[in-house]
DNA sequence: AAGTGATTTAGACAATGTCCAAGGCATCCC
DNA sequence: GGGATGCCTTGGACATTGTCTAAATCACTT
């Protein structure tokens, strides 16, 4: 599905500075922070303000098309909004990684009467281990 | 045991700012933000600056007293740490609860062979109910 | 060609945290 | 006592991240 009917599914009226956003942002698992979708997106659309980029990634989260992800101190990122799924958080870079939701298996053994849960996710934290042996 | 000897078990010479420092980070489960804790600073020894509240904080989490915590947004809580738990974040308000470890038993489904685990815990998002009717 | 409504823009502003040079304060040693 | 030393604190400048607002732009319609 190409974004432009990704937008307009949800409502959203296709401007060029909507879809670059939209092209950045909705088909990666790289988890970019609001700077970083701003730079990729000015390489294929320069000029376009930081205030745009803002309006945009908050509609996007309006409509569900992302999630914000905060893990650290001013690192907040975006998700493309799938299904659940859980989160590793890289010590030394700071990256997220998606963690598929059926690798935990996760049982609740007390009744939490003092609240009422909404969203359930299991945070990993560690070091990444190298990709591809040379 | 009283905070002086907690900083001093740590090697952490008490100043009077530390100690009160100490005095409100330590002993409370209401995850402060630094804002908070330099007003509650202030408020038992004026005078007190930003820069030594941010100093000391990071001085606590170097020495393992605190551990920081972010859950959304421009929003950093510190959190005397103890024993391993998970956390439940009130959707409205944003405050953080401690749940207890026990409350939870996960299971790893998987081998996550790309990852290093260092911590993990489960972070709970939903509303917080009345805590006593009147 | 003008009007309308939505979108984008630049820049001001606020909040949070970091950094640095200067000043304070205790201790030690002569 | 009087320096010298080392640690701690302070104030302010600075950076980063995000919000807000008024003006400009754009597409569409009449």
């Amino acid at each position: 599905m190409d974004v432009i009917t990704q937008l307009e599914a949800r409502g959203i009226q296709a401007s060029p500075q909507r879809v670059a956003v939209a092209q950045v942002v909705l088909h990666t698992d790289a988890h970019p922070s609001a700077e970083e979708i701003h730079q990729l997106v000015r390489a294929r659309l320069p000029g376009v303000s930081r205030a745009t980029i803002y309006n945009t990634l908050k509609l996007f989260v309006d409509k569900g098309l992302l999630d914000t992800l905060t893990f650290d101190e001013g690192r907040v990122v975006y998700d493309p909004k799938t299904d659940r799924h859980h989160h590793f958080i890289d010590d030394d870079t700071g990256e997220v990684f998606d963690i598929p939701w059926e690798a935990f298996k996760v049982d609740q053994q007390a009744e939490l009467s003092q609240f009422h849960v909404r969203e359930l996710a299991v945070v990993l934290r560690g070091t990444r281990l190298a990709k591809k042996p040379r």
